[in-house]
Parts: C-alpha cells; sequence; structure tokens
DNA sequence: CAGCATCCATGACGATACTG
DNA sequence: CAGTATCGTCATGGATGCTG
C-alpha cells in the first residue's frame, strides 16, 4: 500500500534540510557543508563507513557488528549512503539473496578525511573532557 | 523555580547520549569520536566556530552574522561549546553588561580539522548530488 | 544588550511484527 | 538472509514572552 511517492515518511533528505530556504540568510545553511555534517553528524553513518573502510560486508554482518542498531536504522542509513554514492550494494542471486555492500572511492575519500577528525577526537577530546569538568566546577555547583 | 541541579531539561550532554552503555557494545557508541560527532552535527556549532574563527563576536553579533537561529539555540549551544573548553566568554562590565564571545586553542585544533571536511565537502558534494540524482532516476521513478 | 523559561511541533530513533 | 511497515517515545529545536 505505497503510492509509488518516493520519500517515506522518515527519509533522510540530504541536500536540504528544507528550512527557511527563501531568507537571505547571512551564512547559509542550506549548503554542502551543513548536508554533509547532517549526514556525518547521524548516528551510524560514520560507523558504517569505517567498518566498510575494512573490507566490504553483508546486512547482517555489519548488523553484528555494530550491534546496537535496529534493522530499521541500519538499513535506512545504508540507503542514504548508498543514494549519496559513498558506498555501492551488490546483490548476489544465491539462495536465500545476500547482499554486500562496499565502500566506493568516493566514500573512502570522505573516509580520509573523517579519520582527521576521529585522530583529534581521541588525542584531544581528554581535554574536552577536562574542559566540562572545571566549568561544572565552577559554574554548575559553586559553594 | 530550580531547585539548582544543573542539567535543564534540554542540556546538550557531550560525553554520553546515555544509550544503552551497559550493553557489550562491538562497536562502544560512546566513545569520544561518537560524542566529537554528536557536537560537530549539530546545527550551530560548526557555524560559530568559523565565525569565531575569524575573531572575536558579541552575542547579538554573532546572532545577525548566523540570522535563522533562535536566541535559545544560540546561547545553548555557545554554553555547550563554552563548557567543552572550544571558545571562551568574557564579560565586559559596561552598562549594559557586553559579552564577548572567542575561540580557543582548542577550538581552533578543532577548527582545522573541521576545515578539511569543508574543503571535502565544497569540492566533492557535487558528485554526492550527482549520486543522488543517479539514484532516484533509477530507483524513485523508473518507468 | 544578553540572556532564561516555557510551550509546542516535528522528526529521529527504537521495538515489534511481517515478507520474499 | 535481507529487508519493509507501523507504531510509540523522546529529544531537538523554533516561537514567544520576561528579566537584569
Amino acid at each position: 500500500m505505497q503510492d509509488g511517492t518516493f520519500p517515506s515518511p522518515d527519509y533522510p533528505e540530504v541536500t536540504a534540510p528544507r528550512r527557511d530556504a527563501g531568507r537571505g540568510d547571512a551564512y547559509a545553511r542550506d549548503c554542502p557543508t551543513r548536508a554533509l555534517l547532517d549526514r556525518v553528524g547521524d548516528k551510524w553513518s560514520v560507523l558504517i563507513l569505517l567498518l566498510l573502510g575494512e573490507g566490504a560486508m553483508r546486512f547482517n554482518g555489519l548488523k553484528r557488528r555494530i550491534g546496537g542498531v535496529s534493522q530499521k536504522m541500519l538499513s535506512q542509513t545504508l540507503r542514504a549512503l548508498e543514494r549519496d554514492g559513498l558506498l555501492a550494494r551488490e546483490v548476489l542471486p544465491t539462495t536465500p539473496v545476500s547482499v554486500t555492500y562496499r565502500i566506493t572511492p568516493l566514500g573512502r575519500e570522505l573516509l580520509a578525511a573523517l579519520r582527521l577528525m576521529i585522530d583529534w577526537a581521541e588525542t584531544r577530546m581528554g581535554a574536552v573532557v577536562a574542559a566540562q569538568a572545571a566549568y561544572d566546577a565552577a559554574c554548575g555547583r559553586a559553594p
């Protein structure tokens, strides 16, 4: 029971989050960077790209490796990443069908940029956590 | 009417998004990287860091430059970034008070990593949009 | 000027059940 | 195995009004 229109109720739009695009915002937010950050900021995309960076995987393989993702979110995120051209989906005509997901060159490019962020996080989030503790000590419950 | 407990209803937690941290997730999601991606993925943080990268600014200055942010989100995001140690808040005792926000060295580090992502987006999001169009043409409404 | 408090709409996400 | 469909929840974030 589907009339065929494409975007399902919660289909993630990548190009334009459909804000007030008419306004002349000083710093436009429907720019490519915002779209990328939306994708990268969601819960599973980066995890999936990281895993597929190690090698191609099947649906349930990903599900097991991630462990904590619902199959709704997994398939939804995979479809979005495929649509973005960041990964490729191959259907092998076995019985039952097996589907393999593989990162594309474009996805690998993004992953490289992503890894710099990840490296920064792993070396410097300690400083961030320390700053948070200092902030909370000073303002949160000061005597 | 506030009993003094710190986290307000919608206070952004950076360290742990309060998932099922008890589970032994194969790929833990309450890692520093996830926390960073949550911050970076929200709507205003990156924009604010970029603006403050150009120079210190006041509250309403930021609000004007961004144009589209509510002051709730602006102050909330600024407070979170300050708590993370990514920017500093200085109160000048003028009349009325003026408050200046300035990026910290830590914030500048993050901004540098961020800029690589932004550069990637600006050069390669064209390819992503093309992939989306191809995907939609093939699956969305194919004859 | 620089915020905080409150209400409310949307939508992201998870749980569950069902299919080829 | 690899999904789709549906429903409920809860957080995100915008609008509005008030304060020092």
